[in-house]
DNA sequence: TGCGCCGACCTGTCAGATAGGTCAAGGCTA
DNA sequence: TAGCCTTGACCTATCTGACAGGTCGGCGCA
C-alpha cells in the first residue's frame, strides 16, 4: 500500500517554499509594491534548490500575488483579476459552465455594483462612465471598440461602487467576454438593436450621476435582459 | 531607452509554452479528466529545455487548470475555488481587502444562491442542506465544527443553485471565513445569540426545502445581516 | 551638483543527472 | 481461465552548475 492516508496531497517542497513566501508577506505586512527577498535567500533559507524556489515564485506569480521581472526584484502584487479570467476562460472551453451561467453570475453582481455606484461614485468617475458610455454611442460602427468600451463601462461601474472585490470580480469577466462578443453582437442582426443596447449603457450611466440607486440597478438589469434576450432568440445560448 | 513600447510585458518561452497547452486543451476539446502530453513532450516541440515547460505546467497547476502529480501525466482538472480564495485571503492579508467588504460581495452572491437552490434544489439536496444545518445545532459547542459546517451549508446552497460559478465563488470563500471565523464567533458573546445564527440556517434550510424562493432570499439576508450586526457591534469592522 | 558609467545582484534559460512514483502489459499462480 | 503480482517504460520532483541579459544603486568624473 504505497499511502495509508487517502486522497492526503503530498506536501512537496514547492509548496513549503510557497508557505514560505505567503508568511513572510504576512508576518511583515507587506503592501503591494513592497520588495520580496530573492529567490536564492528564500532557497537557502528552505534549504532547497533554487529551481524549487523559482516554481514557488511562479505559482504565485500565476496567482498574481506577487509580481517577478528580469532583473528585479519580485514585489507584491495589487489585486488582479486577469487570473480569475483566466480560470473562468478556462471553465467555458472545458464545458463546465455555459455563457448563460456565466450571464446569470453577472446580471447578479452588477445589479448590486450599480447601486452601489450611484451610492459612492465620485464626479470625476460619474463623468468616466458617461463618456464611456458617450464613446460606445459615436465608435459603434466596428465591433471591435464597442467591445473594449462594453468591458470599460462595466468595470468602471464597478470601480465606482468602491468594492474592489467587485471590481476584481466584474474585470474578469472580461477574458470570457473578449471569447465570446462576435456571437453576441451578432445576435442583434440590426442597427436598431445594437443602439438599443448602447442606449442601456447611457441610462446606467445617467442614474448613476443622478445617484438613483433604485434606476440605476433597475436599468442595469434592463441592459441585461435585453443581451440576454437577444442571445436566446438567435438561439445561441 | 531599453523598451520603446511601455509597459509591454515581455512574451517569455514560459508564456509561450502557456499558450500551447492551453491551445492544445482547447484545439482537441478536452474536458476534466483527460491526460495532457508530458512536459518533455511539450518542451520538444516548443524547442525549449523542460525547465521551462515545468515552470509552464507549474502555472497552469497553480491556477487549477491542470492537475499535476508526481509519476502521472498531468491532467486537466475540473473547476476549483481554492486558487480564487487565496487571492481573496491574500488580498485581505496586504489591505486591499476588508472583511465588511467581502461580506458585501458574499452577501449579494448569497441572496441569489439561496433563491436559485430553491427553485432547481433536488431532494437529496435538500436534504443535504437540512442535514448540515441541523448538524450545527447538535454541534454548537465548539467553535471548530461550527465552523466547517457553516463552511459546508453554504457551499452546499451554492452547489443546489445548479450554477458551478456560483458554487465556485462561494467555495473561495472558504479560506477567509477560516482566518477569520475566530473573530465573527467572538463578536456572538452569549450562547443565545450563537443560537441565533445557527437557527438561521435552519429557517433558510427549510426556506429552500418549500421552494420558496423570496422566503430564502429574505432567510440568507437575515442570516447576512445578523452576522454583520454582530461584527459591527463588536467593532471588529 | 549632476550626469553617466559600472559592477553587484537578480531573473530567465539551458543541460544533464538521480530518486522515486505510476501504470499497464504480461507472466505466474490458484 | 481468472485473478494477482512482478516488472519495466515512462513520468514527475528535485538537484547541481552554468551563462546570458536586465536592473539599480553607487561611485567617479565633469
Amino acid at each position: 500500500m504505497p499511502n495509508t492516508v487517502e486522497n492526503e496531497e503530498p506536501y512537496t517542497l514547492v509548496d513549503q517554499v510557497i508557505d514560505k513566501v505567503t508568511d513572510h508577506i504576512r508576518h511583515n505586512g507587506l503592501e503591494p509594491g513592497a520588495a520580496l527577498p530573492s529567490e536564492s535567500s528564500f532557497a537557502l533559507e528552505a534549504g532547497v534548490s533554487r529551481a524549487v524556489a523559482r516554481e514557488a515564485f511562479r505559482s504565485l506569480s500565476a496567482l498574481r500575488l506577487i509580481d517577478v521581472g528580469n532583473g528585479r526584484r519580485a514585489r507584491v502584487a495589487p489585486a488582479d483579476g486577469s487570473a480569475i479570467g483566466r480560470m473562468i476562460d478556462h471553465c467555458v472551453y472545458t464545458n463546465q459552465l455555459s455563457i448563460q451561467q456565466i450571464f446569470d453570475v453577472r446580471r447578479t453582481i452588477e445589479l448590486r455594483t450599480a447601486a452601489l455606484a450611484a451610492f459612492r461614485r465620485t464626479p470625476a468617475e460619474a463623468d468616466e462612465i458617461s463618456d464611456i458610455a458617450n464613446n460606445m454611442r459615436t465608435s459603434y460602427a466596428g465591433t471591435g471598440d464597442v467591445m473594449e468600451l462594453d468591458i470599460a463601462f462595466h468595470a468602471a461601474v464597478a470601480r465606482a461602487s468602491r468594492n474592489p472585490l467587485f471590481a476584481l470580480l466584474v474585470s474578469s469577466f472580461g477574458p470570457v467576454t473578449r471569447q465570446n462578443w462576435a456571437i453576441g453582437w451578432a445576435a442583434r442582426p440590426t442597427d436598431a438593436e445594437r443602439m438599443d443596447s448602447i442606449d442601456g449603457h447611457i441610462i446606467i450611466a445617467e442614474a448613476i450621476r443622478q445617484g438613483d440607486a433604485k434606476a440605476a440597478e433597475r436599468a442595469m438589469a434592463d441592459h441585461f435582459d435585453l443581451t440576454v434576450r437577444a442571445l436566446l432568440n438567435a438561439g445561441i445560448i
